[in-house]
DNA sequence: GCATTACATAACCATCAGGTTATAAAACTG
DNA sequence: CAGTTTTATAACCTGATGGTTATGTAATGC
């Protein structure tokens, strides 16, 4: 289902650790301890944050040697996009198609049914 | 800082409810008890969700006699879509650019630096 | 075969998220 | 003033997050 897609790529991405990874993989694979490298952080901390970002099919990973190098994925990010885009445009229409103005009107009228 | 709000505002999108009310509010303002009305759920859950929201500033809260109604703010959507849409042009750049394949190249002669 | 490198897994801990019920508070209604 | 409606807060529980250290495992190099 596409809510529980969203739910995993949106909580992926609501670390900043596990941000930087992906800003650090939109330039090209990486290994694990390539990305452990700039934190302050231990290696399976790291390996943690990947299998989130894994489980959220933001990252794939191949196999050279002992390395697990990881690749970015494009198709999440996509949808969350989407998502964003959908509800943004949708709000957006709405204010410029001067509903607030309705809207307002509404509500007094509402509030003036309640009080009669 | 930015850091921060991404934060705040993808982990209040990690969640199906919350991205219901926001699909709800970006079709207009609602009170606590409307939003409240679709869910199987207490309404202090709803609250919380709402707090959640407006800790992100994905909403702000009027005052209509008892009511509190909600109103959707664009801001915090335009910087995670923002945010979003950076690392995906940066990914899908280099794709484009075909530094996928130089990419592998150097990726093999690291593998023979290592094993010479 | 043995040591090393790169990574994963397990066990543990503190904190937080998401829900509940019960209660308080604020504003209207009669 | 007493009662109702709407919302917020408090106290509590459960399970998930995000980190740790210690250990296991898979592939390579000598």
């Amino acid at each position: 289902m596409l809510a529980e897609r969203l739910d995993a790529t949106f909580m992926a991405l609501a670390d900043p650790t596990r941000r930087a990874i992906i800003a650090r993989l939109s330039q090209g694979e990486a290994s694990v301890m390539e990305l452990a490298a700039p934190f302050a952080m231990s290696q399976p901390a790291i390996s943690k944050h990947l299998k989130v970002l894994e489980r959220a099919g933001l990252v794939s990973r191949g196999r050279d040697a002992q390395r697990r190098p990881c690749r970015l994925e494009a198709a999440p990010l996509r949808e969350a996009t989407d998502w964003l885009e959908r509800y943004r445009a949708r709000m957006e229409a709405r204010f410029s198609r001067l509903d607030t103005l309705l809207e307002e009107m509404k509500a007094k009228e509402k509030r003036h049914e309640r009080k009669k």
